[in-house]
DNA sequence: TATGAAACGAAACGCATCGTTCCGTTTGGA
DNA sequence: TCCAAACGGAACGATGCGTTTCGTTTCATA
């Protein structure tokens, strides 16, 4: 007995013409998706995705060419940018955004950042979409521990940049140490506290 | 023509009996090194160690039963525990931390760490034991940041552990993120500094 | 001294995924 | 009108997977 592929019901697609076809995109990421969810990274290979998605192997190899690839599209359709917002004190603020990543990446789409650091070690592509998606970031904190300094908060000789670094750094420990239950206020005291100018 | 499968000009092992040769093990691992520094991960395959160590699979899926299990063990033959020293100041014993565990990163050898990371995410037995050489190094580093709290170099309120993580998790960081080239002292400065009592 | 148990290298098994290559169909754009 | 490109689908050989079987070697026990 043929075992089941999964959800295949769709309509099969075609050929829309000499251009590509947003549905085919939508359905293999969706495929690609849904695969990283139920069975992790081992599950998500191209044969895979293909058969779920109903699409051909040659069209998935021609967009993405390499599961890097793949995993990259995924992640970037869900990625969540936290907006900071100066909650008036820097502790407040760092532990907001601690408390908006710690809950982003414990949801399905949020468990694939942790698989993107992973690949990234070993796959360059990766590793270049990784390194631009964490200096984005880290200029959005920086600019966050900016709004301290410029209150006067901060204590003399601290370099935005600098602490933003150590901030996201205590942040992707916690993901790749599976503690992302971690207290998000408790943190960004631990983390934080040391470089505020001390009160009269 | 038959493709060369690397070095196999070792004379081939044999039983020694009702006990294990001490002799395959070194081959394997040996070979397992080494096709990790020569391709990556991905070159790390059952298959090519047992043929560059000339041994069979059976022999290496009884003593190391996953692909994660090598990498542990090829690690665990290599790797390197900082001893602490006390320089006098925080500072400058983190920046001797730094500059050790960056160098050996660097290497062949330490290289793997970060593929043992890599690998934690989303292989539990790798996880364990990623954890458990986590903590050892963090209760060592945090004995560490100790001497300083005793000295009284710290300020009140901080806690050896917490100030531990976050020295960590900087490393870690630079690690995932190709900076190991970062300047120690600087780096240690800019986690540390803001935790040491001000000077009169 | 005889026998069983365990480790070893080697070879083969069926299965899955790899990355590529064809094919026939569909349809937009020149 | 016709070429080009995208699409699904099927097949290719190659490789790694994890397991099994075989014949051997030698220690440990009886």
């Amino acid at each position: 007995m043929p075992e089941s592929t999964g959800e295949c019901a769709k309509p099969q697609r075609r050929s829309i013409g000499a251009r590509r076809n947003p549905a085919t995109e939508a359905a293999i990421l969706d495929a690609a998706g849904d695969l990283l969810r139920e069975k992790g990274v081992h599950g998500l290979t191209m044969e895979a995705v293909a058969r779920r998605a109903r699409a051909g192997k040659a069209t998935l190899y021609k967009w993405w060419p390499s599961c890097g690839a793949l995993l990259i599209a995924v992640y970037e359709r869900s990625k969540g940018a936290h907006q900071h917002r100066d909650k008036g004190n820097l502790v407040d603020t760092i532990a907001e955004f601690y408390r908006f990543v710690f809950a982003f990446w414990q949801t399905p789409e949020g468990q694939v950042f942790r698989l993107i650091i992973a690949e990234a070690q070993s796959d360059k592509d990766v590793a270049e979409a990784l390194e631009g998606y964490r200096l984005e970031r880290l200029a959005a904190l920086s600019e966050a521990v900016g709004w301290a300094q410029a209150r006067g908060e901060l204590r003399e000789g601290v370099e935005p940049d600098a602490l933003a670094d150590t901030i996201m750094a205590a942040a992707w420990l916690r993901l790749l140490t599976d503690r992302l239950t971690t207290d998000p206020h408790r943190l960004a005291r631990d983390v934080v506290s040391g470089w505020i100018v001390e009160k009269q």
